[in-house]
DNA sequence: TGTACATCAGTGAACGCGCGTTCACTGATGTAC
DNA sequence: TGTACATCAGTGAACGCGCGTTCACTGATGTAC
């Protein structure tokens, strides 16, 4: 009764591993249903017993990410609001460890980005998502700033919302041209000058 | 000898027009030959007599929007670099008017990036358009720092990679979710502190 | 515990459609005298 | 300026391949007695 259930959902996992690194590849439209198939091992026929079609796929996908991006994101903010270590250190922090694999997540999270941009029901479930992934970090940054003693001139949702704008456009040129521009190097240069500019001690 | 040419040219021009509109709405893959020809009011004998192949209007595409951009770039710079305003909103105002429609130029040249980030001669073909526009933002910024009597202390192009980045990841947010993010606001609202803490007077 | 039947995950061949590309043709423009 | 031929931009039908999807089947696992 579990085996066979057990077997199901391993083989639906690997298939979606198989689709992470094909459409990381060959982008949404580039990778066949053949090619994740085969990255994963499987028929097609696998595939259609386990997914109604491509399109389901790429949702069921951005689901299972989004999963265990958040559930990575509970078990580190703990850590990470009571270590040692400035208010950056954890934001970054926060952002680099839930992206092992940077190049791979940039790639599919662009691209489910565009992919939103073009059809309000993506855009609907990414929004959530990412509001979900904002106020983690906001409440991240307000709790930080608090047991520091200090005040924010802005809401910390605004200070959120910049690092991660910055965090993505920098990416975006440090995978275009690693020499020119070493990940994080922008964070880490400017991000403090803010940080030095709307905070204040408390009262 | 004259009207055979222009002709020509002129049907190129509006294929690469109705190029630009269909990839906008379904991407470079999702968007057909024929639905770029019927755009434009040709068939698709049409297309293959000025286009070798999909791939290569791709690449004309960016050649052409590039020019464009360098070309209005060239001509915008004299006229912010000796106006009044403040540095940031000449190096905004660049930024803006070289965009009129934000949205379609977003989704194109992230698409176009997405593509680059896989195929080692796109890459070449963007880093070097993007090298030169980080030229000239930096060469602005050199210029109106100069003569404000000031001194940065981050070399102009570190400031100008913070701007573009910030500028593209904000634009992101911005198409996403417009009523929480109105376009422009976290550039205007950090920028200046940061401008704020690299710049000192001259000597 | 063993047998007979039912369920179900995954196989792999087949289907058919859409799309990129080709090509023989046409009518208009250009050239030579 | 007018005629005869050549060139050339664009037409639209046809081709063929790749890919998403379907489906009859198989062998393994689950269930009933």
């Amino acid at each position: 009764m579990e085996t066979s259930k057990r077997r199901r959902s391993n083989t639906r996992a690997r298939l979606l591993e198989g689709a992470v690194e094909v459409f990381a590849e060959r982008g949404f439209h580039g990778a066949s249903v053949e090619d994740i198939c085969e990255r994963a091992g499987f028929t097609r026929g696998a595939f259609y017993s386990n997914f109604a079609s491509k399109d389901e796929l790429v949702l069921a996908l951005f689901q299972a990410t989004t999963d265990r991006l958040l559930e990575q994101i509970e078990a580190l903010l703990p850590e990470l609001a009571t270590q040692p270590g400035t208010l950056l250190d954890a934001v970054l922090g926060l952002l680099d460890e839930t992206a092992p694999d940077e190049r791979q997540w940039h790639l599919i999270s662009t691209e489910f980005t565009l992919h939103a941009l073009r059809d309000p029901e993506a855009a609907r479930a990414l929004n959530q998502q990412r509001a979900m992934f904002r106020d983690s970090l906001t409440k991240l940054v307000e709790q930080i700033v608090e047991t520091s003693g200090l005040t924010l001139s802005v809401p910390a949702e605004r200070f959120v919302r910049l690092v991660i704008a910055l965090h993505e456009g920098a990416r975006s040129q440090s995978l275009l041209e690693p020499r020119e521009l070493p990940p994080g190097e922008l964070e880490r240069t400017f991000l403090p000058m803010v940080l030095e500019a709307v905070s204040r001690p408390s009262r």
